[in-house]
DNA sequence: CCCGTGATGAGACTGCGTATCAGTTATGCT
DNA sequence: AGCATAACTGATACGCAGTCTCATCACGGG
């Protein structure tokens, strides 16, 4: 609990006081596998006898968010979740079932907004790319469980 | 108000009930212009002295969102904000100053996920693609008002 | 070591969304 | 048209996420 981890280094640089409460929560965030919920972190803190509050759970994740330590997901149940994550690279793979995220660069992004900021004649100043499926783990405990064999394994978006 | 709207019809084909809340409601979203919030919804309803209890509007537009009439957004500021639609057109842009919403189709990104789904392995089972910006109405009100020439008119998006 | 200020925790508060439940109404059938 | 019934409705209660207040605390610059 001691350790520096990179969200503390951050926060460092980013001005904001080092303090006991932020450290545990840099901690378990660091800790978590894959996107995580506020109220998570908040039973998880209490499941360590951390003595930190609702409420600074929440301001936390909110400098977070704004140093770009954290990243905010909306799940498709209308959830809000985080996940942790390197500044600068801004869309999210999640898998619908472990809940595992990969963070993903551009991929010819950037050609398809410039594209539909042409159509509509819209400024488009930012947006926000979600998707959901299984990661390759989960893919293979389905096949092994359902006893099918892969269909394709890679698009079944939907449009 | 006796009008079959589209909504009204795609309830109908869906096999629901054409109640008189339904209807009400139907007719209420035809009015919208941009995106709305379900609580927006229940104060119109009540302004127009129409008897629409809370949970019906929550209810009417779960079923809205199923058959397609509908699609439900998750603004910048975490709001829940709902968008009346074409079925099978699946993004939309969003005027973050008045909220005018354009759908728009694939545009490319068909590509683009399949792109990602081939790098990270994930299969990628849905997503969602949302663009906030200005609607060229606002881009002129803005340009009018700061009196500040244009500098693009395209493309500002982070990352 | 001391002080100022930013941060904290407890708890009140708001407002979204859901569940319950008794009463109502659209619709299919005769 | 009249009826039965299952879907639907509104009022109300409830749970829960997120915000706000405020008195207290502790980080970090001096």
């Amino acid at each position: 609990m001691a350790d520096r981890t990179p969200i503390v280094t951050a926060l460092d640089l980013a001005g904001y006081r080092l303090t006991e409460p932020r450290r545990s929560l840099a901690a378990l965030i660091a800790d978590q596998k894959g996107h995580f919920t506020a109220a998570e972190l908040v039973s998880a803190a209490r499941a360590r006898h951390l003595g930190v509050g609702r409420a600074t759970v929440f301001r936390t994740l909110e400098v977070l968010e704004e140093i770009g330590a954290v990243e905010r997901l909306d799940l498709p149940s209308g959830e809000h979740a985080y996940v942790g994550c390197e500044p600068a690279h801004h869309h999210h793979v999640v898998c619908s079932d472990c809940g595992q995220t990969r963070e993903i660069d551009d991929a010819g992004l950037r050609t398809v907004v410039r594209e539909i900021s042409r159509r509509t004649g819209y400024r488009v100043d930012t947006h926000r790319l979600e998707l959901f499926g299984l990661c390759p783990v989960c893919q293979a405990a389905d096949r092994a469980a359902t006893r099918t064999p892969p269909e394709s394994g890679t698009d079944r978006s939907t449009q």
